[in-house]
DNA sequence: GCAGGGGCTTCACCGAGGCGAAACAAGCGT
DNA sequence: ACGCTTGTTTCGCCTCGGTGAAGCCCCTGC
């Protein structure tokens, strides 16, 4: 992810330009002069003269909300089996929502099938193969959120965001 | 729209609070001290010292973004029953005057159908598949405006616009 | 290398219940 | 008298949770 450094007043023409592409842009403005303002959250500016460490600063969570628009912004489970990411949401029903709630709590985490186990089941488990159907369930609903459930063979199970693998190990 | 203050790194705890709240701030940061750093596009920070005008500048884009986060056309319904968004309107009878209103309170949110009942018919409900039809009826009514009565099974209702919603996978 | 087995995935199916919607029957105000 | 609103019945679909069974993948023992 990149972010565009732009000169204020002395490239404005330019900070239209980036603007209108929607890039990430932080802008530099010299003493004695108002800056541009907008309530773009992808820009922002800064007074010079300022220190390396708070342009750093400034670029980093600029790369973090260019890049961060789509990816890693925490799932949000409330008491009513609503899960919601980046706008959209589905409902779980009662047991896809207990199970849900120890994924999110040990996120990007491994949950054993146990612990899952006793979270969906408090008074026991009727059937050995019932987690496992209920996995591949709250798999698909959780998929049109970019929600990905791995598998960690003989460990348990793990809640993540979706990446683009760059290749399957095929 | 307001936004809050907070010194940092003297206020650490008040700013937990305030980013639980949701709640739009601007992070003020003494020379010498790394900011903290966010992707939420509610929170900025600035290098003290810094100017007045440097100090108003940032608090209006974070109002600005503040405002934009809560306005997101919301539907509104006067006392008469009738309902506008975006220019267009339509008008409700009593009963689903009555069910809009804790809906549109609850915007977004799952609204049970206990609440609905009572809100619908606070002398009690007349028989048990009343609110099912009156939120069919609703449903058609609201249509023309692109506002649509979600069902979240057995939870309850959750009124939103009419976005393409992401199906379940077949 | 090959066969066996455990762990995991997925499908098909069933029963129970939640929910949707059409059709019908009043009641009410204008 | 007419149209709009409200309540009721009824039929049928879809979802949810659970079960059995088939198949795949990887590890392991031989």
């Amino acid at each position: 992810m990149h972010v565009e450094l732009v000169r204020w007043p002395a490239e404005e023409e330019r900070l239209a330009e980036v603007r209108a592409a929607g890039l990430a842009r932080l802008v530099l403005v010299p003493e004695g002069v108002a800056p541009p303002l907008t309530a773009d959250p992808l820009e922002d500016w800064i007074r010079l003269p300022a220190t390396d460490d708070d342009v750093r600063a400034r670029l980093r969570v600029l790369e973090d909300r260019a890049r961060g628009a789509v990816e890693d912004d925490r799932p949000e489970l409330d008491e009513n089996g609503l899960l919601r990411l980046g706008g959209q949401w589905v409902s779980l029903p009662p047991v896809e929502h207990r199970l849900m709630g120890v994924l999110l709590d040990r996120y990007r985490a491994v949950v054993s099938r146990d612990a899952l186990a006793r979270a969906g089941w408090p008074d026991g488990i009727p059937g050995r193969n019932v987690l496992d159907v209920h996995i591949v369930r709250l798999r698909r609903r959780l998929a049109p959120l970019g929600l990905v459930i791995r598998t960690v063979r003989s460990r348990g199970y793990l809640l993540e965001q979706g990446r683009v693998e760059a290749a399957t190990g095929s």
